[in-house]
DNA sequence: GGGGCTGGGTGATTGCCGTTTAGTGGCAGG
DNA sequence: CCTGCCACTAAACGGCAATCACCCAGCCCC
């Protein structure tokens, strides 16, 4: 037991971030804790621990917990419209483009696993529903880019079968249901990841455009 | 303030459920609120107040939470391997048989959305992974069912492009994503649902099987 | 220069959750 | 009758998100 039974004191308090200093700071903690440990382990606590700070601090910045996980994840899914935008506007054939969005698509989902399952996973109620309005909004704008060039596609009559609507959403869910099912069931015996997106997106564009 | 200050007591305890009795009615009320509520509204304390009972009594017959819930999921998912295995058997052609299981499939997802979810949306670390063995079991053999009618049509030369195993997987996994996406994004505006199922399983069989 | 407001910060608290521990009461077997 | 067992209980633990009342440095303005 030493001296110091006195409280320790006199601003053990971290100074202030001034400005939105403090809210990067967050950020960026909060970021690196969630892909590291997902939804659940990114808790109040440990991001705040991270960033050196009381728990309560962070609801200077943000009004809660699922505001800082959205805003990371829109700041993910704002590279992917800007991605889809750049795909979608390339002086090449639609159906190649089309390829190009849904490749580029599984790779995005891949790479930035973590904030693709919070908006594309989350099990009913895990986050409040209304709380995602803009993250809705920009994964409708990535749709609706992609939807466009399909679009194209039936404009010229080459949809083999159905209407834009049901061919394109055909196309996301199914690319959408390979990335899901490889992440949550990472120990079944999957074929080869390279030779499953190959044949998957064959087998769509094959089976839903003619020539 | 009545005269009533000593304890209320005298057996406010409900009455053993003895052997196996008790068990069964934890379930059946589990299954109640995980179908009304999902996973994280079936708190080990709300099933334990709908059958009349301190929430430790559950540790009694099941091990913990996710032992209640999974044996749930089994029993549904019993349901569809045995529809699976049923489908299999029939004297029609394989391909008429994929699609059919397929579109059972994508039928028993919907009629079994929670416990679907539980099983294959399962966020990382939702479920503690290895407990899930016996679902899993189940699942994979759900998924041998299919993937043997697969190799049917693959044995008679009939595949257009990718391995037996690629082509299944393709399937499987474009289905769970029609069916994961329309859950999770109810709000989403979807294709009339009969018509996206026709087109994505038109367009699949089309695309990878030939004739 | 001093009073008061502001706003980022804090520890304690609330109310959930799953799970654990230390009992308690009734009943079956000797 | 007693004894041991076992389904059951209340109370507690630790962790979670969120809220509360408060604190104090810095600034503006009189």
């Amino acid at each position: 037991m030493t001296t110091t039974l006195k409280k320790p004191v006199r601003s053990a308090r971290k100074p202030k971030g001034d400005g939105h200093l403090r809210r990067g700071e967050i950020l960026q903690a909060a970021e690196r804790i969630f892909l590291a440990e997902g939804y659940q382990g990114a808790t109040i606590r440990k991001i705040a621990d991270e960033v050196g700070v009381s728990s309560t601090a962070l609801y200077m910045h943000f009004r809660d917990k699922d505001e800082i996980l959205l805003e990371i994840c829109n700041s993910a899914f704002e590279i992917l419209l800007k991605q889809n935008s750049e795909i979608a506007a390339r002086p090449i054939d639609a159906v190649a483009r089309v390829r190009l969005l849904l490749d580029a698509y599984i790779t995005f989902a891949l790479e930035n696993s973590n904030a693709y399952q919070l908006i594309f996973c989350g099990q009913s109620g895990a986050i409040s529903e209304e709380k995602q309005t803009i993250t809705e909004e920009l994964g409708d704008r990535c749709y609706e880019k992609f939807a466009g060039v399909v679009r194209e596609i039936g404009a010229t009559g080459r949809l083999r079968t159905g209407t834009v609507e049901s061919a394109a959403q055909s196309m996301w869910t199914a690319c959408h249901g390979m990335v899901a099912l490889t992440m949550t069931k990472p120990k079944f015996h999957w074929a080869p990841t390279d030779e499953l997106r190959s044949v998957l997106l064959d087998g769509l564009l094959y089976g839903l455009v003619t020539d």
